[in-house]
DNA sequence: GTAGCATGCTATGAAATCCATAGCATTGGA
DNA sequence: TCCAATGCTATGGATTTCATAGCATGCTAC
């Protein structure tokens, strides 16, 4: 229905579609990474559910996200609403190390203040 | 100068701001991790050389990127130009484990085939 | 059987973002 | 003085995202 960006076709980053930069173009879409990330955490959930989880992504980007992330194989539905495939989980893991370097970015903009 | 995402200032996915949100919000935006990867691969390069690594990026969208990655303090400029700092290698560190996943990705993209 | 209520969306019009392309200002040689 | 390289900015149009409203379906309670 949609149209994802695939590895193997030209995609930002790489005419010839490297899988890498593929990944980065969907997940680099708005909410891509946070939708993953909290279905992750929340486990199976509805698409209410998981919308008030967003706190403030509106239904048509969440529906948005959830239509190519399934597209993408990193999600899909169950008896209990969405949920992430072991494909979906695994790029969760991947994820997983940001978390800690997030809070090592946050002390670090909290003690040099900004200039730029 | 410009409003990047910070921890603790409410962000996509969080008003409380929490740091992995933040994160997102600021990578997600389109072409922030392909920049970062591809200036962490290349080494410390030009703006020229760098937009020519992109293959596609419009010069000001990498501009809007190089500042946001800058204030984040993930991207510096040094004798040879462009860089990535300390925290932004970490950052790179962190994705690296995703190339591998998009490569199992882009198999199990080829051998399904679609129909969503 | 009909009145709610939850769920999973779609519709809409405005605002923000991104795009390709052109081109300008500065620098450093030749 | 020319010229090429560099680091952008300007522009107008195409996409994407936004907040908000609301519809269709399937319960369950009465």
């Amino acid at each position: 229905m949609v149209n994802i960006p695939r590895p193997g076709a030209p995609v930002r980053g790489s005419q010839s579609g490297s899988p890498i930069m593929a990944l980065f173009d969907l997940l680099g879409r708005r909410w891509g990474m946070g939708v993953l990330w909290t279905l992750a955490e929340k486990g199976p959930c509805t698409f209410r559910a998981l919308q008030s989880a967003c706190e403030t992504i509106s239904p048509a980007v969440l529906n948005a996200r959830l239509k190519e992330l399934q597209q993408a194989r990193f999600v899909e539905r169950g008896p209990n609403g969405y949920q992430v495939t072991v494909l979906g989980r695994q790029i969760y893991s991947d994820l997983l190390p940001l978390s800690k370097t997030s809070k090592r970015w946050a002390l670090e903009m909290e003690s040099k203040d900004v200039r730029d």
